[in-house]
DNA sequence: GATGAATGAGCTTTCATTCAT
DNA sequence: CATGAATGAAAGCTCATTCAT
C-alpha cells in the first residue's frame, strides 16, 4: 500500500480536473487521468463509479453554488446599487473583490469545465442557463436605465452581450494567472463592462 | 436510385458542416455524416479523399477570405475613421453592413466550426491569431484614446475585451436567425462594442 | 471514343502486368491499375470479369506453355546430352540460348508472376509444382551419375538446390536489364549449375 | 476464464509468427492472429501497442543478430580457411554446425519473415543489404580464385548466384522438418556451394 | 463503350467499462 | 486496495465489385 486512498483520490481528481479543462468530458481520455495519477484504470474503478461520476465528484459542488449565488443575486444586488449608481469606481471593486474572494482560486478551473466541457452530460445546459439568467439581469439592469431605448435594437442583443461578457470571464480564469492576478483582472472587467453599458448607451443616444 | 453527383456531394457538406458545427473536427463522426447524407461509408470516399478532405473544401475558402480581410484592414479601417470620430451612427452602420454583405449569410457557419472546431487540423491556431490580431488592433485604438490610462488596467485587460468580443461575433453566427437578421444584429453589436469603448473610458476616469 | 478498344485492353493488361509484378495479385490495386492504364474502375469491367479474370488472361497462356514445356522436356533433353557429357560449353550455349529465344522476352515478366505472384490464384501451387518436377529432372541427372553417393546427403538435398536454382532465375527475369541480357545472364547461370553439379560432387567424393 | 499474461503474449506471438510467416507483415490480418489465439482485438491491445508492434517485437532481435553476425564475418571467416583450401569436408561441417548450433531453430522462421515478409516495416532492406554483403563476400572469395575469369561472364552473375544461394537457405528454413534436421540440411547445402563454387570454375576454365 | 456512384465487408486502432485474481 | 486482462462498440479508411446512366 504505497499511498494513501484519500491522497490519490485526490491525485485522481486534481489530474481529472486538467483533463477535462484541456479536452472536456468527452475527448477526455480516462487511461491518461489514470496514468498521469500514478494509479491503473482497474483501480480507478475503485474510486469512482464511472468517467462520469468522477465528472459529477468534480463539479456538482461547483454547480450547486453557482445556481446558489444566481438565485439569490437580487438580493446582494442591492447592496452595490448606491455606489454603481454613482459610478464609485473604487467601492464597487472592493465590493466585487469581497464577493469573488478565494472563489475563483478553488472553483475557477472547474467553472470553465461546466461551461466549456460539460458535453455529454447532465450539465450540458449550464452555459445556457447562465446565460438566460445573466440576460434576464443585465435586461432589467437596462429596463431601469433611461437612456435605453428598446426599439433601436434587436431583442436578442442584451443576450449576445452577456455571452460575450461570460467569455471574457472564461479567458481570464483559462489563463495561467495567479489567482490573485485572475481576481484583479475579473474585477477591472465587470467593472469595464457595468460602467461601459451605461455611458455607451449615452452615446447611443444620439 | 441514383441521386445526381453535386447532389450528394453537396448534401454531404451540408451534413458535415452541420455534425463540425455541433462536435467540432475530432469528435465529428463521418459515419453520422453520412447515414444523415443518406449514403454510405464507402461512397462518401468516392467525394472526398479523408475527414481532414472535406473539412479543408468547406473551410479552406473561408479561412482565405478570412486571413484576406484581416491583411487589408488597416486600408478598409481609414475610411470609417472620421464618422467614427464623430460617432455618426447612421454612417458607420451603412458602412459596417457594405462590409458584411452577404458575407455572414455564406460563411457565417463555416467562421464558427473555424473557431470552434478546427482542433486537430491544420487551422487550430486560427482563434488564437485571429485574437492578437483583434487584441492589437484594439490596443491601438486605445493608445490613441486620450482618456485611456493604461496604468490603471491589467496589461492583459485588452485581449481579454477581445475575446469576449469575439465571442459575441460567434454567438450571433451560432443563432439560427435568418442571415439578414445576423446581419443586423452584427452591425449593433459591433457599434456598441466601438462607442462604448470610449465612453467607458471617459466614465472611468474619475 | 479516343482508344481503340484494343488498344485499351492491352494498355490494361500492360499495367496490370506492372502492378501484379510489383504487388502479387492479392496486394495489386485495380485502381492503380485502370488509373495508369488512362481508364475507370467501370469500364475496366466491361474488359474483364473481374481482377482474376485479367490475371488469367494475362498468366493462363505463360502457364500452359510452362506446362508444356515440363512435360515434354525429356525428350529436348535428349538432344544436349552429348555436349553435356563432353562438357563442351560452346555447343549446350547455343543449344540453350536456341531454346529460349525470344521466350524470355515475351513472357519473362509473367512468368515472374507466376511463381511469385499468384497467391490468392489457382495458380498458386505453380512454384510448388514447378519446384518438384524441376527436383525429379535433377534427380535424374543425379541417378545417373557416378560420383553422386546418395547416402551421404539429405534427401531433400536437391529440392532445395533446385529452389535456389530457380530462385536465380526468377532474380535474372526481375531486373530490369534488356531482353537480350538477360537471355546472356540466364545461359551463363544455367551452365554454371549444370557444371557446377557435376564437379562439385567430384569434389565431394574425398 | 483467464489466462495467464505471459502465457497469452506467446499465444499471441506464436500465431502473429505463423501468420506474418503465410502472408506478410501488410497482408497479415490482425483479426485472424487474436482469433487464432483465443482472445480479441481490443485485447490484443493491451499487450502491444500496434500491429508493428509485435511484428518489432518479433524480428528486431533477429535483424539485430543478423546485423551483428555479418559485421562480424570476416573474422570468423579465417578461423575455417585452411579447411577450406583443403577441402576437408569435415572440419568444415563441424565448423559451420558450430557456427549455427540453435540459431536456427529459435531464429530460422523469423528469418524468413524478415526476408520474405518485411514490407511496410523499416527493415524492408534486409534482403536487399543481405544479398549486397553477400554478393561482395562472394565477389571476394572468386577474385582470389585463380581459375576465375571475369571476362567471361555477365558482371552481376556473382549477385545472382547470392540470390540463388540464399533462396536455398530459406527454403531450407520455410520448410517443417525439426531443427536439427534444417541445421544439417542447411550445412550440406552451405558446403556444396562452397565446393561446387571451385569445381565449377575448374570445370568451365576449357 | 465509358463513367463513376454505390455497396458492403474488411482493415487497424481507441475507448470506457467489467471483472477475475 | 490494486492489477491489468478481457470485452465490444465505435472510429476512419480501403477495396473489389456492381450497376444505373
Amino acid at each position: 500500500m504505497q499511498v494513501l486512498k484519500e491522497e490519490l483520490r485526490d491525485k485522481i481528481i486534481q489530474k481529472a480536473i486538467k483533463e477535462f479543462m484541456e479536452h472536456g468530458f468527452e475527448k477526455a481520455s480516462l487511461r491518461k487521468i489514470v496514468r498521469e495519477a500514478g494509479t491503473t484504470i482497474g483501480n480507478f474503478y475503485n474510486y469512482f463509479k464511472s468517467k462520469e461520476d468522477v465528472f459529477y465528484a468534480i463539479t456538482t459542488p461547483v454547480y450547486d453554488s453557482v445556481i446558489h449565488l444566481m438565485k439569490n443575486h437580487s438580493e446582494n444586488d442591492e447592496l452595490d446599487l448606491e455606489a454603481y449608481k454613482n459610478m464609485n469606481f473604487k467601492v464597487l471593486k472592493q465590493f466585487i473583490v469581497g464577493f469573488f474572494k478565494n472563489y475563483i482560486r478553488d472553483y475557477g478551473d472547474i467553472f470553465v469545465i461546466l461551461i466549456d466541457g460539460s458535453k455529454g452530460t447532465r450539465y450540458v445546459n449550464m452555459k445556457e442557463d447562465l446565460l438566460t439568467l445573466m440576460t434576464e439581469h443585465f435586461q432589467e439592469h437596462l429596463d431601469e436605465t433611461p437612456s435605453w431605448d428598446k426599439s433601436l435594437f434587436h431583442k436578442d442583443l442584451p443576450s449576445i452581450i452577456a455571452a460575450g461578457f461570460l467569455e471574457g470571464i472564461l479567458e481570464i480564469l483559462r489563463g495561467d494567472r495567479s489567482g490573485e492576478e485572475k481576481e484583479g483582472l475579473l474585477v477591472e472587467y465587470i467593472l469595464l463592462y457595468a460602467f461601459g453599458v451605461i455611458k455607451m448607451l449615452d452615446g447611443m443616444k444620439a
